[in-house]
DNA sequence: CGTACAATTCGATTGTTGTCGAAGTATCCA
DNA sequence: TGGATACTTCGACAACAATCGAATTGTACG
């Protein structure tokens, strides 16, 4: 529970600070019950949005590159899931701003 | 508290992606014992980032635009303070991730 | 082994944004 | 009214970021 930095936090903002990258995050949140990861499920998520691989990729970069999501690779494929811990932290710095 | 659309959580997080900016959001919520209103906090907080007045001044108008904070002019001088429902909208967001 | 599919890397391009200096506006006070 | 102080607007420029197509690597499976 070390406490964000202003720095790290804005990188943590900066990975989300984008409309695609959002989307792909949420995705990836919302399709994360944390049993069935068998699927492929970053394609199957990044499909929604009308973007080229490599850019899906750079972006599944950065949202890595902030602690935001961890990826593995299942065979061919690349399954994904939130970082709660990060996600916390983030709240913790929002509710004490929040509260005076 | 309509829930916050992906373009427009994308947006408030643009607001605070940004070190500088985000410092200086974090700084006028930490001044914001919302009694003590009566000086020139912007400028204040202003000080401890090394920037020139056009650019605390842009970084003001994006804080402002996200609903993040709200100015006013005091005289020659402008306060700020934050604004706690975007914030909880926020946190809102973030909650709702976390917990599946 | 070769084909098919998934993801990545690379380089180029284009669009966005942070920053500043200079000039402008507003407010206060002598 | 004129000078000082605070903020804003504008235009320019440099740094950065999103996107893509093409080429590459990795994995599965016939």
């Amino acid at each position: 529970m070390t406490t964000l930095n202003t720095k790290r936090l804005a990188k943590i903002m900066k990975a989300l600070a984008h409309e695609h990258r959002l989307a792909l995050y949420l995705g990836i949140a919302h399709n994360n019950d944390p049993e069935i990861d068998a699927e492929c499920r970053v394609r199957e998520v990044a499909k929604a949005l009308t973007l080229t691989a490599p850019t899906i990729c750079h972006h599944l970069k950065e949202l890595v590159n902030a602690d935001l999501i961890v990826t593995e690779k299942r065979g061919k494929c690349l399954v994904a899931r939130v970082n709660r811990d990060t996600l916390a932290e983030v709240e913790q710095v929002l509710v004490a701003v929040r509260s005076g």
